[in-house]
DNA sequence: GTATTGACAGACG
DNA sequence: GCGTCTGCCAATA
């Protein structure tokens, strides 16, 4: 049961709305989800999601923008792979927030109400 | 019901 | 920028 999964929709939701090129904190994601201070449970939501959704689960960073796999990692590698082909500039496992940070606009958080 | 863990965050040094 | 400690909440044992 994970927590109710219409949270885990949503969070998968405001994943998806991440902008390409841009990347996400857990807190982040966490916040706009409806999740404050929940921001483990995003990364857990994120372990279930289905791959039928096409989760940009690679586009989630720490709050300090590194990546939340340890580097040598399978994921991480990946993770990076995928970022960089997104535009996104990673170096050693950490991206710089200051400029692919994604800073949510009005018309992006109305696209995940309702 | 208690203890441990976790794809975390923020504060400190 | 990095390591440590604390706080938060849910899942798991």
């Amino acid at each position: 049961m994970a927590i109710n999964q219409q949270k885990a929709q949503q969070i998968w939701q405001t994943v998806c709305s991440i902008p390409k090129g841009k990347v996400a904190s857990y807190g982040q994601i966490a916040d706009l989800a409806g999740l404050p201070g929940r921001a483990r449970m995003v990364g857990k939501a994120l372990g279930y999601a289905p791959e039928d959704m096409n989760v940009p689960w690679f586009r989630v960073l720490r709050s300090n923008g590194q990546l939340a796999f340890p580097s040598g990692s399978e994921s991480a590698e990946k993770q990076k792979g995928l970022l960089q082909e997104e535009g996104v500039v990673v170096l050693n496992n950490r991206v710089k927030l200051k400029q692919f940070g994604w800073q949510p606009e009005l018309t992006e958080l109305l696209s995940l109400k309702y």
